[in-house]
Formats: structure tokens, C-alpha cells, sequence
DNA sequence: CTATTTGCAAATAATTTGCCCATGG
DNA sequence: CCATGGGCAAATTATTTGCAAATAG
């Protein structure tokens, strides 16, 4: 960790792009920070409800959005259809569980992954960096494995509740 | 290409699953082959409904979903939170635009990255495979950036129309 | 024939937007 | 104060599901 704490790289941020430091803005920041685990932003929202009372949904997409924009938070690449968010801005590397989707950093600093950038100028591409996804198999899949088939993780939002079908067969009439 | 084309290898996946060989997971699957840009399920699907009469976004979903088990077909890990499908099952790597979100295949075959996998035994993860993302900037959105400031690529999905708020202010009453 | 698939519409999930009050600097 | 942010509800977009008709083998 530099000389500047996350949170205070966090403030000068906000300062140098002149936005207000807000609580919502600290709190959520500060709930990421620690995560290695690329957290989604329904998954954001629960981590900071209690000590946020009243938040809504609507300020966490909007908050993340803005910590992007300031450099302070990165998206990463996921497996799954949904946002996971991303506290480090330096280089590094993901393993991404193939069955429940689970993505976390690579933490073996033993090797060096330094990669040799393709010539993408055919394409027009300028490349800036690079992040390998390691794939496979997380320790709970794998032990699950043995007893269950192999189970999807459950929807990132609590399903609410099962509400009766609308049209009924019946009311179809043949249709 | 190996001996079996990539279409002998589809129905073979099918018989050796079981599983009818339909018009719809043909084209589905044909419409998919050749393309390097790793389209979203609407993509696939605006590709294949004028020969397909009838299709449904259902269908697509769910062929996909078939192909993937398969095994001919991935799912890359996506920049957005849009579901991404890859015709490639081999090892290769990505171009990210950081800009509009273009996903596409690295082409230059001179660089041989093979990579060193880390010891991820202490997060009980067993690593299968791994692909690695190159984060920068695309041909289109360097042009557009001496231009106009850097604009989102348009949703997956046409916007059908903008449909008059319902609340009016006015009914609202303070609220 | 019979298991599987497809199409449809509706349900569910994920994210964004409009409007207006609240708050930071 | 005044610009920007935040809460709320509704709109939009993305994906899934139940059911009956269609179809591959």
C-alpha cells in the first residue's frame, strides 16, 4: 500500500475531478476495498445497507459508476451476464470458477505474468493492459461434486416469491 | 480446420448427446461459426430471423444454452453485463475495448502465449485453462475521440420508443 | 409414436431514467 | 446558496419459465 491510504486516494479523487465526498460514495467505497471477491452490485447494496440506512439500489449502480469514472474501481470481465466490481486498479489476475461462476484474484505472487502484447494494429487496437482468467474448478464445486450434480449459485437478488401464473390453462381457451 | 468441419463436429455433438439435430440449432449454430466479435444473444438472434421465420429470443437462449453444454460452443467472460458467445472452444485470447465494450479475437498468432499457471492450491482452486483479456482502445473509438467525446455503444437490444412517463407531475399531488 | 423442442406470453432479474428534495462545499 | 447527488417509482433491457403445439428420430 502507498503512502496514500485507499481512502484517502479515494478523497483526492473526488477533489481533483471536483465532486463531493459524499457519504454513500465513502461508505461504498469503503465496503469494496477489502473484497477480493468482485462482488456484484446487488451484493454492494446488501454490504452497506444496515450502515447505510435508506440507500437504495439506484445510488449503489450510480456510485459504482462514478468510482469508475474516477479510477478508484474497475469492472471485471465476468463469466456471468452481471456486473462484478473490481477495487484494484493495478495489474493483476482472476481465477473464475467454471460451475458457480465464484471469481477472485490470483493470489500466487510467485509468478510473474508478464505477457508479450499481440500486434493488434491490423485490427486498429491499441492495447493498454492485460488481465489473464485463470479457469477451473473452485474447493466448493469441487467437493460438492462428489455428492450433488454440479449447482448453479442462486440469482444475485433474492427471488421474491412464486406468484400463480396469470393466464390459466383454463382461461386460454385453446388460444 | 481439422478433418470434421465444424458442422460435422455440431451434429456429431448432438448424436453423441442424444439430441435431435433441429433446423433451428443448425443455424443457430451455422449463423455462429465465422464470426470473431463474440455476439450477445440478440445479436444471434437479429442474425438468424430472416432465415429462421418465427424464431423466438427464447429459442436462441436456449440453443445456446444447449450448444454451450455441448461443449462447441462457449461463453466469453464479458466486459458487460451481457451475456457473450464464443465459437472458438480452443484456447485463444481478446481484445477489450475499454471505450464501447467491443470484444474480439486476438489475431496475431506470431505471439505464443503460453503462460505460467499460478498455485492457487491454498484457495483450493484446480485450474483447467485460462485465456487472457487485452484492455484498450478500438480503431472506431480513437476516430471518435478527436470528434465527439466517447460515446456507449446502443443497447443489445433496439429501444422500442419513449413511451410518455405515466406519473404526470401534476397526478402526482406533492406525492 | 414418443421424447424433446419450440413458440408464445408472462414472470423474473438486472439496470437505468425522470423528477424533485437533500446536502456538500 | 447553488450545483450536484440521492431516493423513489417506473421504465427499459436481459433472461427464464410454464404450457401446449410441432417435430426429429
Amino acid at each position: 500500500m502507498p503512502i496514500l491510504s485507499r481512502m484517502q486516494q479515494f478523497e483526492a479523487a473526488c477533489r481533483a475531478h471536483g465532486l463531493p465526498v459524499t457519504v454513500q460514495r465513502r461508505r461504498i467505497f469503503e465496503a469494496l476495498c477489502d473484497r477480493t471477491d468482485h462482488p456484484t452490485p446487488d451484493q454492494v447494496y446488501s454490504a452497506v445497507k444496515d450502515t447505510l440506512p435508506g440507500v437504495s439500489r439506484t445510488t449503489v449502480y450510480r456510485v459504482l459508476d462514478t468510482l469508475v469514472r474516477l479510477g478508484v474501481l474497475t469492472k471485471a470481465c465476468s463469466p456471468t451476464a452481471t456486473t462484478r466490481v473490481d477495487p484494484r486498479t493495478a495489474r493483476h489476475h482472476h481465477l473464475v470458477c467454471q460451475r458457480c461462476d465464484r471469481l477472485v484474484d490470483v493470489e500466487d505472487a510467485a509468478v510473474d505474468h508478464r505477457v508479450r502484447l499481440p500486434d493488434a494494429r491490423r485490427q486498429g487496437f491499441t492495447i493498454a493492459d492485460y488481465s489473464i482468467y485463470f479457469t477451473g474448478v473452485c474447493a466448493a464445486c469441487q467437493e460438492e461434486s462428489t455428492t450433488h450434480p454440479p449447482s448453479r449459485p442462486a440469482p444475485q437478488r433474492a427471488r421474491k416469491r412464486k406468484p400463480a401464473r396469470s393466464r390459466s390453462p383454463a382461461a386460454r381457451a385453446r388460444g
